[in-house]
DNA sequence: ATGAAAGCGCTAACAG
DNA sequence: CTGTTAGCGCTTTCAT
């Protein structure tokens, strides 16, 4: 039924409560309370009658009032960053499993004027269970703080704390299988574009130069500066190109790094993979379009956000124990475009 | 002062409250509430007092209760879609203008997973007093019944009814723009890659047909269906190039459709911008990737933010009478790399 | 400048 | 199956 008022109403318009949906259906609030939340306890008429008039009368439960009652509030908080298309990823995944498993989502994002202690504060202040954060860059020591009130979940940033439970993917690995990939069509001269200090970096250079030593390479490990950005990767590039014996191969510390390298390359007359192979990481979508077509190293998004609900969910309803788990991802090797034989087989 | 209980707790230990914060300052609550708020009316040697205890005490005041107990609630509802970078520039704005403006944000995103529905009611539920959506695909009816019970500002689509306040760019004018560059580089054959039935879908093929006539190119006018993603873009590009002229200038829907344009074109082996023009529309930061280089129609996503807050605010705290407000944001032509002089001046 | 009392909308615990 | 009572943590109103 539509409502034919001014169609209008101020802002402080009386909110249709649940007394006047019990009111007009002639029936307790407790009653309707039952209904709304679909516990048992109505007789099916009644139940019937009350969805009719709620109906009617427009009425939403104030989620606000419930989870003050509430002795648990069944909120799971989540931090992301707004401008990276990975987090975008994770959170779907989160929303997913946090409806499974009964709970509801508060978001908080982070940008570049709303910092991330304003953004964790927000998620205390409603009240949330547990905290999932995705690639927080708060230091570890207020990281471990957070987790003395409450169970944190901290995604793609490695912890060694055993307060909080970390679901990071296998960044070793999965550079490894990059370099694995460019060796095995013959590369030698195979340079690492790194992440500076952002979440993994550390490891996905190390992973680096140990696989590069496993395949006999330990002359041709080079690691040059570079970042999160695709003016990063555009700068680290130059770079390499500058030097006397510029690579065949190059990794970068993401996609969208890797584009910027896949610029730098271009300007400079080289083809893409026929003079230099480059590779990314993350499979964000940016990798899988068409027109840049990168090979990258996957990380499983879906898989990451279930297994951080589940953490956090964990600590809340069954008894985790105290000590912090880490779950580790295995990354896969997405093999598209930008990675072929080198142009001189033999060095 | 760091806790020394056991560092995990669990999920039902008790918060601490402002009552709490009271009794350790040995003050009433409601002298810590004006405090916390930062009003005045307590001494400057009680304020620091109770700031200290409830710092000690780790307080974070309750924003569920504060809100229950408020007349006016402070809150702005934002519906956005995940994957869509462009909202993320939109969330961006808002959350810096709402707090200009004195308000908190609530964000409730749509994915795969949840629908526009869901996401609008949890807005309800949260008892924001305007709700700001991104984009909306929810149908106008359903928008004005929702626009009868608070004040909604919608972004990025074009709605066409009184009770509904609208913040979207000129997309005729910028798809004029493109026209009007690509023209003005002497091209004739200028295809128009569209969106379908996307928000801006219509007006941008209006525009466009209109500056093909403007400039007498009204023989000229091709419109192909497309759509917003990149596959699009690459398959109404082959449907393109299989006809007897092909296009020398395309524009495409969106930036995203833009790259599969792009990948079209590369794999038929043709040179943008020496055999073909492109450009896209939005000015994502796919876009400004160096690799892509793509010359597009820019929106203004924190002029269009900003506008969006001060038009669901006026709402709230002014009188903007009952009338639909429509703010329309000019675009700009970003010209980069991928458009160019036609291959033959002359026809 | 400070305190006491009431109540926001809802649900938990109990009584019928 | 239904109704009553109390109270979540806070802010408002009124009194001091």
């Amino acid at each position: 039924v539509t409502t034919n008022q001014p169609h209008r109403q101020t802002g402080k318009a009386r909110r249709v409560t649940l007394a006047d949906v019990a009111e007009r259906a002639g029936v307790s609030a407790q009653l309707v309370s039952l209904v709304m939340r679909g516990r048992p306890g109505a007789s099916p008429a009644n139940r019937e009658r009350v969805l009719q008039v709620a109906r009617e009368l427009g009425y939403v439960p104030d989620a606000r009032a419930r989870v003050l009652r509430q002795e648990r509030t069944n909120l799971l908080g989540v931090m992301f960053h707004l401008q990276q298309p990975f987090h975008a990823d994770l959170v779907e995944g989160i929303y997913a499993a946090a409806d499974a498993a009964g709970y509801e989502v508060v978001l908080s994002a982070v940008t570049d004027t709303r910092r991330e202690d304003r953004a964790i504060e927000t998620l205390l202040a409603e009240r949330c269970e547990a905290l999932i954060l995705l690639g927080p860059g708060t230091p570890t020591r207020q990281l471990v703080e957070l987790a003395a009130r409450l169970p944190v979940t901290v995604v793609a940033r490695g912890i060694a704390d055993p307060a909080i439970d970390v679901v990071r993917t296998a960044d070793a690995k999965g550079i490894q299988l990059a370099v694995d990939h460019l060796a095995g069509l013959g590369h030698s001269r195979i340079a690492h574009v790194d992440g500076g200090d952002a979440p993994g970096a550390a490891q996905r250079r190390k992973g680096y130069r140990d696989a590069m030593r496993r395949h006999g390479l330990t002359d041709f490990i080079q690691v040059v500066p570079g970042g999160l950005k695709d003016d990063d990767g555009a700068r680290a590039t130059r770079q390499l190109l500058d030097s006397p014996h510029p690579p065949t191969g190059i990794l970068a510390f993401n996609d969208r790094c890797a584009t910027g390298v896949l610029d730098a390359l271009y300007r400079a007359r080289l083809v893409v993979p026929d003079d230099v192979s480059v590779v990314g990481f993350d499979d964000t979508h940016v990798a899988a379009f068409s027109h840049v077509d990168l090979t990258t190293v996957r990380q499983d998004a879906a898989v990451m956000a279930r297994l951080a609900v589940d953490q956090a969910v964990g600590r809340l309803d069954a008894d985790l124990g105290e000590a912090g788990h880490e779950a580790v991802v295995p990354p896969t090797l997405v093999v598209r475009g930008t990675t072929g034989t080198p142009p001189s087989p033999m060095n």
